[in-house]
DNA sequence: CCAACAAGTTAGTAAGCACTTACTTAAGTA
DNA sequence: TACTTAAGTAAGTGCTTACTAACTTGTTGG
């Protein structure tokens, strides 16, 4: 897919951007922003330099295509909280979390990304996290405060109850995949997500309900 | 503290040694290993770069220094697991949490740092990991696993238990500080342990223990 | 006071970086 | 086929980087 052998074939610009865009994104998630450098991805992408800066003005504008890239590419989030609609509470919270256990488990691109974003505090990243880090911390947020309203949930700030539980779900996926643990302890994901969602619901401690 | 003015006192090589990996310690954790130059390291201590690699053999061996620093400087983390004996589950819990939102909260520079050397993947960062990362997990989660067996907690993977607890705990400080969220919202951390405590320990469904 | 040595600096070096210029090549079209 | 234009490159540029060699300066014990 990105090096070429044999006779290589001409792109559209409009291609070429994409292509490039694609390896860099791949290159900046595992190296970082300041610790890829351009000659990577031409060789990565099987071009020359000069054809890089012939698409992009500089290195920075590429890492704004590629922001943009993921700020547009919802990856089914929003498509998650549609599907979420009449839901029960336990089957609310065991898809929100198997949505993002299974994401960021497989593949933590998006995940690598996103924190080198926010610690090089590049002049995008906060958009970045704005666009992409608070569209389901502020559905679970709401959803929450819904339910507290109701009765069905006890009353606790519902941004800090929305932030508990997917501490408890994005932590988990960060030390297994940057932190490496997956390489000693990987339960299947279903089980992670519904240990979460039992311990969010009804705690650890053991009693009984009425 | 680090850009004197006047006349320049000299130090001991070991005085230096000690100047330098501070003041590299703070600067890593702001731009990274590979963003921050030893020119800049220079400059920030009131020295010049030889003076440096007078000290230290390549940029590594300082990060190196830097990282046994933060190994070795348990920062009262074992301190704490020892004032711990003794006390319940809610005090102990909430005793954990507070220490860490406190720290973490306060100065962000450790958890940058280890981020940091996660994503950089230099050598010593699985080191850095393992000797940081794991004590405490470790300590909660055996103690999760005897509360089980006691039949004071439900049966879960304890360890899966402990990441549970602090993922809330990690996660939401890491979004506070890295990711900014502090302009925003920013509650008193006696009530957020609070809630994390109550939540992972009774759970947010509303109803009555027996 | 002054030698001796450690602490510290000046002024580099080679390699690597983002980025450019001036050129070549492929492919559609008249 | 021949012309035009867009896609692509080779070979640089100037600047920054980690790191060094050769020198200077402060401190201290005899």
């Amino acid at each position: 897919m990105t090096i070429k052998r044999g006779k290589k074939k001409r792109l559209s610009s409009a291609e070429r951007r994409e292509q490039i865009v694609e390896v860099a994104l791949k290159l900046f998630s595992i190296k970082g922003f300041r610790g890829t450098t351009t000659r990577e991805i031409a060789k990565e992408a099987g071009i020359s330099e000069a054809t890089i800066f012939k698409l992009f003005a500089n290195k920075k504008a590429l890492y704004k295509a590629i922001i943009d890239k993921c700020c547009s590419d919802s990856e089914g989030q929003l498509l998650l909280i549609k599907r979420l609609e009449g839901k029960s509470e336990r089957d609310i919270l065991t898809e929100i979390a198997d949505f993002f256990l299974e994401r960021y488990l497989n593949d933590p691109t998006f995940g690598r990304l996103l924190l080198f974003s926010a610690l090089e505090a590049g002049d995008f990243s906060e958009l970045f996290i704005r666009t992409r880090g608070v569209e389901i911390l502020d559905y679970l947020s709401g959803y929450m405060k819904r339910l507290m309203k109701k009765g069905t949930f006890k009353r606790y700030d519902p941004h800090l109850a929305a932030r508990a539980f997917l501490g408890m779900i994005f932590h988990y996926c960060m030390v297994q995949g940057i932190f490496g643990f997956n390489r000693f302890f990987n339960p299947p994901a279903r089980i992670v997500g519904k240990t979460f969602v039992d311990i969010f619901l009804e705690g650890i401690k053991k009693g009984e309900w009425i």
